[in-house]
DNA sequence: CATTAATTTGTGGAAATCCACAAAATGATA
DNA sequence: TATCATTTTGTGGATTTCCACAAATTAATG
């Protein structure tokens, strides 16, 4: 094999022309992927490949659970802070054999990563040092991509906002834009929106980002943000459980963050699913009302994510508006409240919970620390100071809905 | 027609000359009325005048239940805040033909009105700037009249009305007629509506007022008729229990007007019990609502008269809104009714009627017919085909609001 | 401080609910 | 018509709830 002082000094049409030279200098099969794991391009030459590869070749990015698993076992994290090249070991269970990786730097940033796969001999130390300078070679090729990529996303974002905002009025306008930015289409889809605890570094964006364009659970078509918030356009991978994919979908997103990036304390919501691109603004709005809900009443609905699944409190907006002109006047709660001031008592909360735990006493009790019988105690109390009736279920509804609307009001 | 600068530049001997002079110009019949709507003059040569025009001309004054239909409607309002002719559509059950009318002003003050009835056309624009003409014309005329009549009081009912529709802004305002016409006030008060299966006679009408007149359970402040409702502004003669004492009115009103005059099926609702008179308006659109939610949910709140005890029917209008622009969807409520729809079963109804029944194994076995451990299995099945945790309330409410919503959105 | 009212906790038995299992009835389908 | 899945009804026993009563504790008041 010979050495040249940069046997990459020439000039390389394209990439995959540039990713069959490497190979056959290094006499393996090469990779070259973006900072998002998307395939830029590969060697030709070689007869035999892993199952990882192939899968990433013919999907053009590498499998989800190959990006997981390199995560876990700390390769991507190593090339993301080194500039040189990095042993990965086999990992079976994803069909990944042992390579040699390194990244590829513009300034400070990783904008993409060369493979090596070691297919029937460890690459030496020469070799380590020639996919080094490969690496260095390959910037400037990358990087035209990635700016055009990133000359594309601001179009992208800026529509985005248009839609989230409900500034394109007609569904085929929408599509035709889709279209235009080659954006995939779908039947069914969402907002998503994650709330951070502090707005976001330029560092924890990039990894989400890459979090974000790296998953497969759902299908990604737009992204933005906002400050503190991360703003999707999603789609479920099939018709038939939307809602539980995004459920996962978010689940494991939390999981990731607080795994690799260790960011816990994400906030997350999604609004109805919807057909049309022109209920994307509803959408939105609706993701948003599912974050204020959390933020009000995290004990009640702390594990949804769906604004479906608010439940009643969906309507609490509404409610509330009317309920500050002077509507829905609930003289129960007032006598209660009354009560419960005057005499240092708990009557109010102890309804709430009492019908937060579905009217069982013995939870209901546990839950507040009391014999069942101070709990039937307190309840006949309810019933007699509140005047109501506490088999008449319109009565209960109404008063516990009127407990929530204080509280929603009062952290107003 | 012929069309001078001003038509009614001379001198008119009367007032009945002067509307004999725009019958002549329009060529329709013509009425003239003060600001109390009682009869100034009229024109005569008219060989078609509708119900309500007779009526007036023969008592000199508009029929209440013309007056009250005409606030009701917006005529009124209209023509005291605007200088302009203004047309009013034919209200049929009070015999009133299409018509367009032209308020007369004394600087800010409206003084009187002039009617012109649209017998066999309807009125040109041109006719329009006539009759705001003649308006102007008639200042002086009427004027004279108003200024002798100036100090006699204001028709109480016209008052009432103009309470009920929120016509009067301030509190002062309000006292001060109270006061000149001498109706005693109270310190709380509540609108009180009646609705009678079919319209009232007069016969009926002098018995219910007798029946009111002579009560002692409440205070009857004011009182007013429209179509099929008796309207009451009522007070409770005490302020501790205001929510019973007009419910056993109610009650005892019933059963009067049952034994009596044999006269059932009276459906009544009062609004929230206030203090500032201000609240008139919103206490009377809140007993139309009872009335409202009584007719579709008959089963539910029968026996209900009050606004509050109304309970979750309360925000129905408003919640009913939101439906309809494809909010809360509802997909547990969607899986069971199609699963009912294709297996001919009621999961629905069977989780109605379990809630309204407070969740009672026994009592939902017993209203549905079926075995109790029937029910066991459907709510079981409930659980399974529409995903719903059935001890989580908030799932639980949601569900029976939106099947109650649907049902009232069918009704609609 | 004594008294009284209100609240909490404890006990036990009647009533109900819940649950598992089985048998019978019903309905759809081929 | 036979078959299978679904639904309804029945039975019995473990568990829970409900209710009445009583004792103990706490709070409020003069």
């Amino acid at each position: 094999m010979m050495h040249y002082d940069d046997p990459f000094r020439g000039n390389f049409d394209s990439l995959e022309e540039f990713a069959d030279r490497i190979s056959d200098l290094l006499q393996c099969p090469i990779t070259i992927e973006d900072a998002n794991h998307r395939l830029i391009a590969y060697s030709a030459h070689d007869d035999y490949t892993d199952p990882a590869r192939t899968a990433t070749i013919i999907s053009r990015r590498v499998p989800e659970k190959v990006i997981n698993s390199l995560w876990k076992q700390g390769a991507i994290p190593a090339l993301l802070s080194s500039r040189d090249p990095v042993r990965v070991a086999s990992i079976s269970e994803v069909g990944l054999g042992s390579r040699v990786a390194v990244s590829i730097w513009k300034n400070d940033e990783v904008i993409g990563f060369i493979w090596a796969l070691e297919t029937d001999r460890a690459l030496s130390k020469e070799d380590m040092e020639l996919l080094k300078k490969a690496a260095k070679a390959a910037k400037n090729k990358v990087l035209q991509l990635h700016m055009r990529k990133n000359k594309k996303e601001e179009r992208v974002q800026e529509f985005f906002w248009k839609l989230l905002t409900g500034h394109i009025a007609t569904e085929e306008e929408i599509k035709e834009s889709f279209k235009a930015m080659q954006i995939p289409t779908a039947p069914l889809f969402s907002i998503i929106v994650f709330r951070f605890a502090n707005e976001m570094t330029r560092e924890i964006e990039k990894q989400i980002s890459y979090l974000l364009q790296t998953t497969q659970q759902i299908q990604l078509l737009l992204y933005t943000t906002d400050q503190s918030d991360v703003i999707l356009l999603a789609a479920p991978k099939t018709a038939n459980q939307p809602l539980q994919e995004f459920n996962c979908f978010i689940e494991s997103f939390a999981t990731k963050m607080k795994e690799r990036f260790h960011i816990s304390s994400i906030q997350s919501g999604f609004g109805g699913i919807y057909e049309t691109y022109t209920c994307i603004e509803k959408s939105y709005k609706q993701a948003l009302t599912v974050l204020k809900m959390k933020e009000k009443f995290p004990a009640q609905i702390h594990s949804v994510h769906g604004y479906e699944q608010l439940g009643i409190y969906q309507f609490f907006d509404l409610l509330l508006q009317k309920k500050q002109q002077g509507e829905f006047a609930n003289s129960a709660l007032r006598k209660l409240q009354l009560y419960d001031e005057k005499h240092h008592t708990d009557l109010v909360e102890t309804f709430e919970i009492f019908f937060d735990r579905d009217c069982n006493v013995n939870e209901t009790a546990k839950a507040l620390n009391i014999h069942p019988n101070t709990l039937a105690y307190r309840l006949k109390r309810i019933a007699e100071i509140g005047e109501i009736d506490l088999h008449d279920i319109n009565q209960k509804v109404k008063l516990y809905i009127d407990i929530k609307l204080a509280k929603y009001e009062a952290l107003h």
